[in-house]
This record gives C-alpha cells, structure tokens and sequence, in this order.
DNA sequence: CTCGTAGGCGTACGGCATACACCTACGATT
DNA sequence: AATCGTAGGTGTATGCCGTACGCCTACGAG
C-alpha cells in the first residue's frame, strides 16, 4: 500500500563492495555505503539490520558467485581441484575482503552450495560416514587458510622484515626455505598445497 | 636520565589480552587497556605507536607461548602433530584472538619459531627445496584455517539456522554430513585432517 | 640542589554506528 | 479525483572510537 522500496539487498551488497574493492576494507563504513548509493546513511537501516549484515551481505555476494556446476574433469580430484580453484579466483578477484570472508563463511549460503557440490564428488570417490566428514572439514581448512596466507600475508614485506630483523643465524631452516620459496610461484604453492590434501585424503 | 618507565610492552599484552578474554575482541580499545592499566588512554602511546601495534603484541604473547622444544614421538609425523596441537591449544586457550591471529600473523616471532621447529622435522622426514615449501605452506594453511573453523564457526549455531533455513532437500549431502558430523568430535575432526595432510606430504 | 628529559594526562577533533522523531511519497480505498 | 495510512527517506543527536597536541611534573644525572 505505501511507498515503495526504491533498493535491493543485492544493491547495497554492491556498493558495499565497490567501496571495499576501490578503498580498502577499512573504508567500508555506513556512510560510505550510502554515499555510494546516493542515500543518507540512515536510509540503509531500512533494508538492513546493522553494519554486521553489510558485511554478510558482500560475503554472500563474492562467494555466492562461484560456479558450482559439476565441473569437467576424468578423475575426482582434478573435479574437486577445479571447484576449489574457481572458490579461490573468486576471492582472489576481491582481495580486501578476505578477512570478511572467515568472519561471515558460516552465513553464507554460497559456501553451501559448494559444499555441496565438494560432497557429491568427494562421495563418488567412495568416501563416506565420518570420513567424508573430515575430509571435507580438512579441504575447507586448507582453502581458508590458504587463501588467507595468500592474501593477507607479508602486506608490503613485513613479514621479511621480521625475519631480517631477527639473527637469521638462529633461524637456519627459515632462511633457507626463503630462498626456495621466491622460486616456488603462488600458483605451483597453492595447488600443491591441494594436491597434499587430496593425496592423504583416501586411497584410490 | 629523565623519569623511568614504569610499564613494559609485555604488561600492555597482558592487559589487552585480559580485556579481550573477559569482554571479547569488541571490547578492545585503547581507553580500555588503559583502564585495565590503570592509566589513561594517552598514556599507551608512549609505549605503542598506534592500536594496531597493540593487536601484535597480543599475538606475539599468545603465539610466542607455544613450546617449540623437540618434542617426544617415534615418527616425525608424531613430531609434527605435537607441535601442531601445541599452537592449537595455545590459541584455543584464547578463542577471541583468533581474528587478530591472521591480520598479524606474518609480524609474529612466536610463529616464526614454530615454523623453524616444525622445518626441521620436515627435513628429518627427508623433504627439502619446493617440496619442503610447499608442505610447510600447505600445513600453516591447514592449522590456520581449521582453528578458524573450529573457533568463528556457527557462532551460536547460526550456520544451522542457514542450513535450516534453506530447504534442507535441495543440499542431500549436507543434510546427511550434518547428521555425522555431530558424531565426530572436534578433536577427532582436527586430527584427522592433520593426518589427511601429513599423509599427503611425503611417501616415507 | 638544580635542571633537562621524557612520562603521564586533559582536552579536543573528526569519524564511526545507530536510536529517534519527523516529513513525505505513494498506492489502495472511497 | 480526493483521501489516508503506511512505510521510505532524512536530520539530528548520542556516545563511542583512535589519536594529535600541549601541558605539568616526577625523576635521575650533574
């Protein structure tokens, strides 16, 4: 009968993640958000509880776009491999939300979705019970960890500095591991990584 | 030759870190570690240039806790899933802080010592280069995202509601994981997947 | 005993989330 | 076509936050 509403949830999700993708996370703000949407800040309180559900709202908005389709692949974990890798492009495409991402993960009906999807083939490689439970938690904590590690790690080479800083002589393994570690790319570390996982996680 | 100190960072650690276990991370701010000091709020910035300094001090204190001394075990497997349940227990001493563990990771010594622990029975076990790399990577990945997991999870069993919510007929899986999951304990879920990933690592 | 240094504090500013009261645009009803 | 109740949008205000700045003063070296 009255007015009606002039904006979508999905709108605010938008322009919540314009603002963090063009300055930064520590600039989402209300304000902004509204600024960005041609409203005053109050008028978001309509359509949203709090800031909290802002946040939820861009979460589901990066992860909710991963395509969980069954994807092409001859053997399960090549399927599952490409699964998380369209999860971790997602993030990748969206950097400054990634400490979001864990904060929100169990809102998201997205992460369902791909759970989802993860359980099927990890069910056609035989796995079953409480094994398909850990094994999925177990791909789950290496994505998350992962994709943190990748995104949230030195940040303009402070983690360099520390170790610099720090009598590398007590830290010999450290030291050496740097070396290789410039030589290893992100890529070839991040599917590695997987690869591990998948290899420990059932026999055929 | 001037007034002495009369406050160690350690002590501005402690005190945030109090603060944050009893009123929980949201209670962090400057004027309340001051208060649990005993000072006022401008007095901190003799001792920390900003409130993200504060932040890393927390985490130095608890990560820099964890015992990296060789611990007993036959195999290097067992080695390595000591230490690893030491970090573990260490941050769940203080579930709070995890948030803060991630953003100020990379400027902790604490995790650096632990890595160089954990480096040296990875080369016990006869991995070196881009394999010894990559495995590390992929461990730190594992521990870091399923403490996450285990810490910020439902949250008061808002992932349920999720779940609940969304026509339980259209995620099979889930729906059927879910059931098994709540036989499976959290201990058993952690070291699980730790074994998943310390099984994928290396063949001996 | 004196004095320079640096510790501690009070105040103030700008920005934040958000409670509350108000005005008003609008579609359903007459 | 006129009316009216509802709910959308806004302005204002409150109480937090981090922290810049300038002052007073406790202190140890001389």
């Amino acid at each position: 009968m009255p007015r009606p509403r002039s904006l979508t949830q999905d709108q605010i999700a938008a322009a919540a993640l314009a603002v963090i993708d063009r300055d930064g996370l520590a600039a989402l703000s209300m304000r902004a958000v509204a600024t960005e949407l041609g409203m005053s800040a109050m008028a978001l309180y309509r359509y949203v509880g709090d800031r909290q559900e802002v946040e939820g709202l861009v979460v589901e908005l990066v992860l909710g776009g991963v395509d969980v389709s069954p994807p092409p692949g001859t053997s399960w974990r090549e399927r599952v491999t490409t699964l998380v890798g369209r999860l971790r492009d997602q993030v990748g495409a969206h950097p400054h939300v990634v400490p979001l991402t864990m904060t929100h993960r169990h809102r998201s009906a997205g992460v369902l979705r791909w759970s989802e999807a993860v359980l099927g083939i990890l069910t056609e490689a035989g796995l079953a019970g409480a094994d398909r439970v850990i094994a999925l938690r177990g791909l789950l904590s290496y994505v998350i960890g992962a994709v943190q590690l990748e995104h949230l790690g030195p940040l303009s080479g402070a983690g360099t500095t520390v170790i610099a800083g720090l009598a590398p002589a007590d830290f010999p393994y450290m030291a050496e591991t740097a070396g290789h570690a410039r030589l290893v790319g992100v890529d070839e570390e991040f599917y590695g990584g997987l690869a591990i996982v998948l290899r420990g996680m059932c026999d055929n």
